[in-house]
DNA sequence: TATGAATGAGAATTCATTCAT
DNA sequence: GATGAATGAATTCTCATTCAT
């Protein structure tokens, strides 16, 4: 292997590693303090580094915070993705909600991260929103509602729907401190109690069958 | 009546007049910018005075989102406190839900505010939370249990229940961008079918009866 | 005189102060330093007073720097005006020459605040030079132009015959350091020699008459 | 020849036409942003290499301006000494002059280089003026003042005339932005009438002969 | 020689808060 | 009560320079 490609290869490694180190460090800083809460200061110090060297790596802060967004979008969105048209409905509806609630418990700082740029007003993903977003949600409703229309499900606004799906799970991870609050430190854990009462909730409603 | 006592009269009104605009405009302000985002300035400006002036009415920034969040949060909650044990369960339930809907649309700059203090991990509002707020849903959590065990609810987990409620409505308010982003210009208004999706979903459920 | 006036004045009267130190301050550190190298720092502390003070009055580096170029650009092209069509050509000229080099000697700082805004290109006062300054400069070439048609000059461009009293007499002032070190400490006083020196050249030439 | 003298020979080389590289780069930046404005990136940029390459070949910022300084010094001054004291005078004077005045129009970048230097006070070629230029100066004023003596010249101030030839064919480098304004687009092109104007102007004088 | 990586010292600007009247 | 003036403590970002390879 040439000397040349051995260099290229570390220097990359450098690269990506410490991009990565600063996308972590600033994934824990902007969910936990939001875009303006958080300081370039804080992100390098989480991140183990001096701030002109992550400043090296990005432009400044706005640069770093649109990279997170875009490297954890994809991920945010690929449950629904999954959302089969040839599956059960029900089946494949109590999946997307456990796994959305799922990654609310195993992913609670992208949640709020997202959290954080939608209660702003999506000033730097709201062309996300409108696009990709929209598009994707509309086929998935479209599925939804051809369920609906050969009885297999009852009959419900599927864009709605999602919204209810996003904004029970999510709930679990951005607004956590309320929930504990609510709960108090003993009990069962919250998301399997969660998971059992959305499934009831979802697919048998309030009103006792 | 002496004059002293006239003019202290007159400063308590203009006293509690000016904190009024203060909050109305740290309302405004905090709901939008977030508590760090927010600057004394533009709540000052917003409420038509100078900055030196707000602060004779209060310590600081922190002072005056204190007294924002204290003033709300009582009619925050007061939706929930009318739940009456007494009446028919679903009608109390649906009566919850459509008011806490009504609030997200007309108050969506109160749920905002509590949506930041709670994602920031409620650095001034933990105590209510774990106090007088865990009292309150502890206590309505009893009704609906109640109503349960009586066999006029099917059996779900009371404080789920509660924290459902509250997410699919204040959904509405805190991620609006993003819902008007998906749903697009046009379509019915968004709160009309979201009224009538919530309450298919909460009584009968997504599986066909 | 009622308390508002005296109050409005009052605060008119440090505001103006104020303004006026620090226009001051910014004329010997711009001219001094450049744009670039001036500092905010340098221009507070040189007008003896805070940096964020400093900012209380002007919005930014920039702003102050505006504001001293256009506070010093009527004086500078005043000389120019008052070259009057009905005067002696000769005595006109000669007067201009010599108002132009009093400046320089009185005025270097504003010579030099020029020089360093139009050698980088003029990125501020590039409208101003393009308008007002060109519209002064074309009525005066005419002027010009018509003591030359009635034969009272010898034929020369108007134009760039202020280019030459721009050039010769601001350099007394741009070129202070380098006329200085040529001339060495000994001689006349520099702008004497200068006076007499470019009233010869300019109305009687090299060659010998 | 042996191998190392051939790689020695090679190194050197490279060395002489990066450190060229280097400060032509320097040139173009210096000239146009001023030693403050510069940045050892762009230089480096322009150069097209690397920043540590470029400190690799100079020591620092300073050390790049001034070896660009010293190395175009010479070339600057190169007109003057040609000034031939056995010479015709008028034409001496007259080529000195256009000679001037075609480096300001082939060389503006060396001519601002230089401006830029004296305005801020000379404080790398201070030195240089006072020592070498001085004395350059000092020689050829010994010539005019002679031509002047045996009547081939009207009397004026030889070191004067000098830097009134100076400032006024630099000034179409140092200046150019005012110039191009003030003429505005149509017309002649601008050095040619300078070329006409001041031999006009410095031969014959504005007084009608 | 060459360069990716790293950093300390600024520099501009913002902002909560205090001072003085 | 009200406000113009003033400031210290950040905070973002730039840049000359050094390090390590």
């Amino acid at each position: 292997m040439p000397a040349r490609a051995g260099q290229t290869t570390r220097k990359t490694r450098i690269q990506s590693a410490n991009r990565e180190r600063i996308m972590a460090a600033a994934l824990e800083v902007f969910s936990r303090d939001g875009f303006r809460g958080a300081t370039v200061d804080r992100i390098a110090e989480t991140a183990g580094m001096s701030k002109p060297n992550l400043l090296y790596y990005f432009k400044g802060k706005t640069d770093v915070y649109h990279a997170v967004l875009d490297d954890q979008l994809d991920a945010w969105l690929d449950p629904l993705r999954t959302l089969d048209p040839d599956g059960d409905p029900i089946d494949e509806l109590r999946n997307y909600l456990l796994r959305k609630l799922e990654m609310a418990r195993d992913y609670p700082r992208e949640s709020r991260l997202f959290a954080n740029e939608i209660i702003r007003g999506a000033p730097i993903l709201g062309d996300e929103l409108a696009g990709p977003l929209k598009a994707l949600v509309d086929e998935k409703a479209q599925v939804i509602r051809e369920w609906i229309r050969v009885g297999r499900l009852a009959p419900h606004d599927p864009h709605h729907l999602i919204f209810a799906i996003w904004a029970t799970t999510q709930h679990y991870a951005d607004f956590d401190t309320q929930v504990r609050a609510v709960l108090g430190r003993d009990g069962e854990d919250r998301f399997v109690v969660a998971a059992r009462f959305l499934e009831g909730l979802f697919f048998n409603g309030l009103r006792p069958r």
